[in-house]
DNA sequence: TAATTACATATGAAGATACATATAATTTCT
DNA sequence: AGAAATTATATGTATCTTCATATGTAATTA
């Protein structure tokens, strides 16, 4: 990323190669349209970029983003099921179970069998899971405040409330 | 995801459980605190959610995420290099490598040395790439149409303003 | 209540990604 | 110009994710 960094101002959003190869008849898909405005395009790379960003954190502390975003949904709501962790984390069933695994063997997390249905595992973090947390939530954070670096908290609000509108339409 | 929609809604945002255990001191991180409206959070599982449903129109046509995004951004803009693909497509230069190599395997894009630079590689789509393209675009928008749902211009235009403020703050 | 279906989680195998490092082409320094 | 540093891309290896399916538990039904 530290290298891509240096070149990318200089890279022209719509590239005259790409646009004339690839011009849209009337009633067309653009081929050479600007893909930066397009939004889940948009959120995808953000997302990305912080999620990189994040991982040079992770990595001395031997943590993965995934492995970290559960223990913050489990830092947030402790308990959960496996089914509500998948929801809460966006993770795929299959993966999220091995990442419990992993974390567990790391000592941050418990199963446990719910009380009441035995096919239910429920996850808690111990108390090596919130020291985690509460260590690696303030480099988190730091990122954070330089992504909204310049924004007041009306734009803020604004922001959660249109993507909360947006996640609300695509969450089913 | 079907099976976990079911019962979503039922999930509380912030477990007694969870509550109860990670009361923060003042001063301290809250260890309870709901995620939902922490930015980055929300944007991640919007990007996954997004991802995932794609991924499903995907698969038919044996096309990946990555290998789609790539294909997306060639379609806007030919004929990039390597490096400067890296950085629209927000995939590490390694993962990027194997996916033109997929990508090429399967006739989508074809590889060429760039005339004035030895070493740099532009990557551009072949007939096939451009067709491929064009048959999978209508299935994103549909996602993109329902992601926006009850959504007017303005909002879109005041959303897009904001990710892209997000956006410059964290792209360095 | 035995059989059937649905549900919650786990696991094997294949494929994809990440990290470190290799290779090769330029550029910079002295 | 020759040596050292930099840049662009590729590759080996370990780890992670995905897809398909297995396992065990609970709910439904005949």
């Amino acid at each position: 990323m530290n290298e891509q960094a240096r070149q990318k101002k200089a890279i022209p959003e719509t590239g005259a190669i790409g646009a004339a190869e690839g011009e849209a008849r009337p009633g067309e898909l653009a081929l050479g349209a600007p893909l930066d405005d397009y939004l889940p395009y948009l959120l995808f790379r953000i997302s990305n970029r912080l999620a990189l960003n994040l991982r040079s954190d992770l990595r001395p502390m031997k943590m993965t983003l995934a492995r970290w975003r559960t223990l913050s949904v489990l830092a947030a709501s402790n308990g959960r099921s496996m089914g509500e962790l998948v929801d809460h984390t966006v993770i795929e069933q299959a993966a999220l179970s091995r990442v419990i695994d992993q974390l567990q063997r790391d000592g941050l997390v418990t199963r446990r069998l719910a009380s009441d249905h035995n096919r239910v595992v429920r996850v808690f973090l111990t108390r090596a899971g919130r020291l985690m947390f509460r260590q690696i939530r303030p480099l988190e954070l730091a990122h954070y405040a330089q992504a909204i670096e310049g924004m007041d908290t009306a734009d803020l609000v604004q922001l959660s409330a249109l993507l909360h509108r947006f996640w609300d339409n695509i969450d089913r």
